[in-house]
DNA sequence: TCGATAATTCTATAAATATAGAAATATCGA
DNA sequence: TCGATATTTCTATATTTATAGAATTATCGA
């Protein structure tokens, strides 16, 4: 991932309704829920919603799609892995003791990153 | 992680200045850099530079202490750790298939190539 | 085709954030 | 203590971003 991309991804995340509305995506999966649908749940009226989902589209960390006169938001679970991994590259000076240190944040596991010393 | 500690890294985070700045203290690890190092290698003005590390040690990101007549900053690993965390919490509704989907992001390995379908 | 539903785009205003120069504070060494 | 160094705080301005109402576009079903 490049500069510009992650900023894009972490400015879209930095506003409380996108946060809120990339959680939820997070939470429901690749189905998605339509514009509709995530208004109801947020609270968020129709042309202020938009503007949020289009600035999470821009950034790459939900992907759109129709379905009828519906549109579909989910989320892009590639992207989130690029930019956890661009916020944590080269850790202390790589391979150190760091190599720990940003494991098992994700899902609860832990992934290694080889090279001990 | 609440969501308020969430919005306040990732609103400190999506910006050039400082997502450099983090990445740079993330490299360096623990002992980490003065101000004027910093300032020197990003080549940011003074008034500038305080601005953006008091935006990141509000943050919780990173840590201030004074050295002499320096002030040296450091990455706190801590706070990007429940980040992650919290970004990627339950996702598609608790322990399904997506249970791998956020894993292997965090030390930086390229294997990962997650396309959520 | 028409009316209804779903969502977006446009526009103006409001709010939050960043920039940089000048002044202030803290520490060091002579 | 004094001058120099390191850094922050203050202040005004510039820039970016968010909000919400009104108008527009797209799709569906009768």
């Amino acid at each position: 991932m490049e500069q510009a991309q992650a900023l894009a991804a972490l400015g879209a995340l930095a506003q409380e309704t996108r946060l809120q509305l990339y959680r939820l995506l997070v939470t429901v999966g690749p189905d998605g829920l339509s514009a509709g649908n995530i208004a109801e749940r947020l609270g968020v009226i129709p042309s202020s919603l938009s503007f949020h989902l289009t600035n999470l589209v821009h950034a790459g960390l939900i992907t759109q799609r129709r379905v009828g006169r519906l549109m579909v938001y989910a989320a892009e679970y590639g992207t989130m892995n690029a930019l956890l991994a661009y916020l944590t590259e080269n850790c202390c000076g790589q391979g150190v003791s760091c190599t720990q240190v940003f494991n098992s944040a994700a899902a609860g596991s832990s992934a290694a990153k080889t090279t001990a010393a």
